[in-house]
DNA sequence: GAATGTTTATCTTGCA
DNA sequence: TGCAAGATAAACATTC
């Protein structure tokens, strides 16, 4: 079960001049993350920014595993999402589906951040299989997860607009023991995360906000992205590659739920039917891979002595948190599911429209964007009445399965039910899609449905 | 001084 | 082979 802490550690009191945070004049330096605020077109495809720039898609998103996550509740025709009540005894954990899985005998970080790809074919043991890895408890085996996607998690998490940068850093940390542990050189990572990518927005904080450094926040243009660089293709490691293999190493070699067989057998059935996915082997349902050593020096950040003579973040005393920051934050216990995302744009609770899941924020706040301050006026990329979909896609530096996109949202945003001012991020929350109303999008859509649900899968 | 934020450089891997 | 993408490291500036 792919299930992050989403309770609410974030105390109102806490954010709640944050948001009416106005741009203070004393940026000393601008960046050039500029949102094109003379495009008031409500372009769901983001036709201002180019997604294919480094940084800037939400390609990232792809690599989410969703598939493994809730494959099986979606088997079940009932997808809840975002919906463990508060309070519940589900693992507060990333991919925990089950709290007492593995626990692997300890490795230097680079060998175990490849387990997964050490233990496909012919090696792969049952059970160490990463999708059932405690990552919240399991200090040996680093998430398979890019920063920016660590980042994102923390903010959906947080149910809040904006989160400073030691909530997430404590988030992380109390999601994913392994950065417990970890050389802070990682912090790093994620401020030159936060400064670079695109996909995320610098609030600063007040003056008379106490407390350091700046709120973040996650630019609702890419939010509205969220769809469409879904079905971009993702990059594939070998293992990936051969989906037919990769299917029977999942279906022989790993214990699976029986829903999640069924689905499986399902979604094989359909294929046959259908001859063969055309987009399949890019699609965001394929298995989550740890690529070997990453994407550089590919070895996962240097786990500090669990003794302790570094540098060791620790859960509520760090220096990482300073008194105000601990205040606003609290330990994270309700679930995350990044495949609710999608779902929830299924289910109409992501709008697509001016406002997005984010976007509430657009209109209540000034930000900066790289420097650039936006109003909300300006931020504000469309109105709910006035849903601009693409008109000038030739500009935009998309790939083909734009019109696939476009027709999606479309459907998707016909779904959409009233939901879309309560703001925040509760559209994250409570949210159900039946594999029916999957197949609705798929045939309305014109196309395979099997595609379409594959897709979203 | 520590935390935060920006920028640059480098490296590795996967893909076209 | 070149490019994209992500990770890492480091230097530097700003703020508290």
């Amino acid at each position: 079960m792919l299930s992050l802490s989403c309770a609410d550690p974030w105390p109102e009191g806490s954010m709640g001049l944050e948001e009416k945070v106005v741009t203070t004049a004393g940026q000393t330096r601008e960046r050039d993350r500029v949102v094109d605020t003379n495009n008031n077109n409500n372009n769901i495809f983001c036709s201002s920014i180019n997604l294919d720039d480094s940084l800037t898609s939400l390609q990232w998103l792809q690599e989410f595993p969703i598939v493994g996550a809730s494959v099986s509740q979606r088997a079940n025709q009932q997808l809840h999402l975002f919906s463990q009540p508060q309070g519940s005894d589900t693992p507060a954990s990333p991919l925990v589906e089950d709290p007492t899985s593995m626990q692997l005998t300890p490795r230097t970080p680079t060998a175990v951040a490849s387990s997964r790809v050490q233990s496909l074919p012919g090696i792969m043991a049952p059970c160490h299989c990463l999708d059932e890895v405690d990552y919240k408890t399991n200090a040996h085996i680093r998430p398979p997860y890019s920063y920016a996607t660590l980042i994102c998690m923390a903010m959906q998490a947080s149910k809040k607009t904006k989160i400073t940068l030691s909530c997430i850093y404590q988030w992380i940390t109390d999601n994913f023991c392994y950065y417990r542990y970890a050389d802070p050189n990682w912090q790093n990572t994620i401020r030159h995360n936060l400064s670079l990518n695109k996909c995320f927005i610098k609030v600063p904080r007040r003056k008379d906000e106490p407390g350091r450094g700046s709120f973040w926040k996650v630019n609702p243009q890419y939010a509205e992205c969220l769809l469409s660089s879904a079905y971009k293709k993702r990059r594939m490691a070998p293992v990936q590659s051969d989906l037919a293999l990769q299917d029977k190493l999942r279906v022989n070699l790993q214990p699976q739920p029986k829903s999640q067989r069924l689905l499986r057998e399902f979604k094989e059935a359909t294929a046959a039917e259908q001859n063969c996915y055309p987009h399949q082997g890019t699609m965001p349902g394929s298995l989550p891979v740890v690529r070997e050593g990453g994407g550089n020096k590919r070895h996962a950040p240097s786990v500090a002595t669990i003794n302790g003579d570094s540098k060791v973040l620790r859960r509520s005393n760090s220096p990482l948190f300073p008194v105000d920051e601990q205040k606003e934050i609290g330990p994270l216990k309700e679930d995350f599911d990044w495949d609710a995302l999608l779902d929830s744009a299924l289910s109409g609770k992501l709008n697509l429209e001016g406002g997005e899941p984010f976007s509430c924020i657009m209109k209540e706040e000034d930000l900066t964007v790289r420097g650039t301050l936006i109003t909300p006026g300006e931020a504000s990329v469309g109105t709910a009445d006035t849903p601009v979909l693409v008109e000038n896609q030739a500009s935009n530096d998309v790939p083909d399965f734009d019109e696939e996109a476009f027709l999606a949202t479309t459907f998707l945003e016909n779904l959409r039910p009233e939901e879309e001012e309560q703001g925040h991020s509760d559209f994250l929350c409570s949210s159900t899609v039946n594999v029916d109303q999957l197949f609705d999008l798929g045939e309305s859509l014109g196309g395979d449905p099997n595609f379409w649900i594959d897709s979203l899968l």
